[in-house]
DNA sequence: TCTCGATTGCAAATCGGTATCACATAGCGT
DNA sequence: ACGCTATGTGATACCGATTTGCAATCGAGA
């Protein structure tokens, strides 16, 4: 086992949960991907844990969220993703060069909707556009990210 | 057909669309139940028109979008939904009553993103808490609202 | 170490959504 | 109104993502 999964087993611990191998692997894999998928985590994790089941990353991915210690992304027209939890905030997902990077959302609006009556109490909000580096880079057609290039074109169909 | 299909047609004509019965007939079923997915229009469809296929409301809600004439709502744990399209703005999804009610969000943060380097094409924020109606309710559990009640509860598991 | 309940992993089922293709229809010119 | 042709529709098969059932295994306390 690495030696930072130490942290990991204490927020397991912490939420009552059972420290296992496959759930400190998992929660260490997602704090490294940042935003990822239950297959990302899936193909990354077999690599190294031959005998690990999706099964077993989907179940603790939905125990790990039920306990609070992972968020999960809602981002349309891709599937699910996870994102260890912190601070709220909210996404941005750049059609260019598909990266989701985390917005510093000073939860200003949801204070403006809390004021109108409403009790905000999570925040998904996810802006699509273009992102800095990609809009730097211009209108030259340089690829530069590996990830994930193809499916959010500025085609609206699904990327399935 | 219902009398005021017309607007409907009106709509497709503008975008180039063929107008046919069951396009009228989504777009209007959708201007009525507000925020559906493809499984509640074609529920709510088939019991009218019994020979009308799932198939057709994926491809017509797909022509739709791409028409620009419906968005894609984007909210954690539940499925795609849809809704006429119409000025952009934010999704506040009440975990007591399961509604979803549209926020007028002024783009203000949109703004402030955009300033910041970002350019911001599309919104998808959704937020989560207790409607004002709810509130008002306090802590009965007095439920009047008829529709998806479920599967939007405390639990955070996915309601399927 | 032992024991028991929780967790894991396999296989199969399910689910939302898509691809294919024959048939029906809308919309156009006549 | 009639017929032609592109387009839309619907039945079915299909797909990948996710869930379920269940037996084997593991982790933590006695």
């Amino acid at each position: 086992m690495k030696p930072n999964c130490i942290d990991e087993r204490g927020k397991l611990v912490a939420c009552g949960m059972k420290s296992t191998y496959q759930r400190m692997r998992i929660m260490n894999c997602l704090g490294r991907l940042g935003h990822a998928d239950a297959k990302e985590l899936y193909e990354c994790l077999v690599q190294e844990m031959p005998s690990l089941s999706k099964t077993t990353v989907y179940n603790t991915l939905d125990a790990l969220h039920k306990a609070g210690l992972v968020n999960i992304l809602s981002i349309t027209g891709e599937g699910t993703r996870y994102e260890l939890a912190g601070k709220p905030h909210c996404h941005f997902l750049c059609r260019k060069c598909g990266k989701i990077i985390d917005m510093n959302f000073s939860c200003a609006h949801a204070h403006s909707l809390q004021s109108d009556g409403y009790i905000v109490e999570e925040l998904l909000g996810c802006f699509k556009g273009v992102c800095k580096s990609c809009q730097a880079r211009g209108a030259k057609s340089t690829r530069r990210t590996p990830a994930a290039p193809e499916s959010l074109k500025s085609t609206p169909r699904k990327g399935r």
